[in-house]
DNA sequence: AGATTTAGTTATATCTCATAACTGTTATGT
DNA sequence: ACATAACAGTTATGAGATATAACTAAATCT
């Protein structure tokens, strides 16, 4: 920990320090999602989307017929928050809820036409916004960084990768 | 995109497909970063600290006298969101706003002996905390991934790093 | 058949984060 | 100097994300 000045009166631009923070990868982590998680906000807007309804679209569209539950297990939220995320796709007819006939409780989720077309155009968006955000960022370093991530993601950390 | 069966009809605990997903840095960092979150959570609970106020608290001890625009401009959230925190940790007596003579529209926020005290525990805690998280990352990686979220942080990613 | 579990839903509460509008104070500009 | 603008902090408000409890209906288990 440091302090700014003796005085301990930081003038009005003395750039705060976030040393002790900076210490630390969730610090960093936060920080770079963030201007992460703005950028994908302005790509998405155009679409309505965001990040949630976002990522549930393209979940549906990748694994036709999958029920909610595992939706929500997949994107690591409780049910009941998905609940409206659906009720919001499936308002915009991107998706439909189809009855399972083998088990009538459950919904098989499933993008309509209109939400795969939509999905895609989404994607291509998302992909070329972050292509320029982390344009510099070469190869090597990418998969470096997802490979990192990935570990801290899995638990993991503790085990030499593959 | 891929879809997990031909038939569009996922078993029960067929593995949910995330690969059109996983080709994003974001999705990756997301998913990371709710892990050190909620490592965090759990490390902060037992001093009465969320993630925010945890921040906040220590940019205090660090760089006392500074204002509350700074530490919002810092923290990178609007000035009105930081008043509660700030009424929470005044309230607990965790730091004082003192009137800048110089300015008297301004508050110099300063962390109390208690504040100070809590701040170096849940420091440390964290960093104990993080270290077990990260276990098994190599200094070179962490090194790696710190320089490389720096990068996407300051918007950067253009040039190459000093 | 009756009890338990599961899928989805409703209701509710908290936290995060953004904007607009207000008070009081300082800085500007003519 | 005085009117106007800019600024610090606050209040009020709303959207969004996330968690829990309790409910309905359907499946499963004994």
């Amino acid at each position: 920990m440091k302090n700014a000045t003796a005085t301990s009166l930081p003038s009005r631009d003395a750039p705060v320090s976030d040393a002790t923070l900076r210490v630390f990868v969730g610090y960093h982590m936060k920080r770079a999602f963030n201007v992460i998680q703005a950028d994908l906000s302005r790509t998405l807007a155009p679409f309505d989307l965001r990040m949630l309804t976002y990522t549930a679209l393209v979940l549906i569209v990748d694994n036709p017929g999958l029920r909610q539950s595992q939706l929500a297990a997949a994107m690591d939220m409780e049910r009941p928050n998905l609940v409206v995320l659906l009720d919001e796709l499936e308002a915009r007819a991107l998706i439909t809820r189809d009855r399972v006939p083998t088990d009538r409780r459950a919904y098989a989720l499933r993008a309509t036409l209109a939400g795969t077309q939509l999905c895609k155009q989404a994607v291509s968006a998302v992909t070329s916004h972050e292509e320029r955000l982390l344009d510099g960022i070469d190869k090597d370093a990418r998969a470096a960084l997802i490979a990192t991530l990935r570990r801290i993601e899995t638990g993991h950390a503790k085990e030499e990768s593959a």
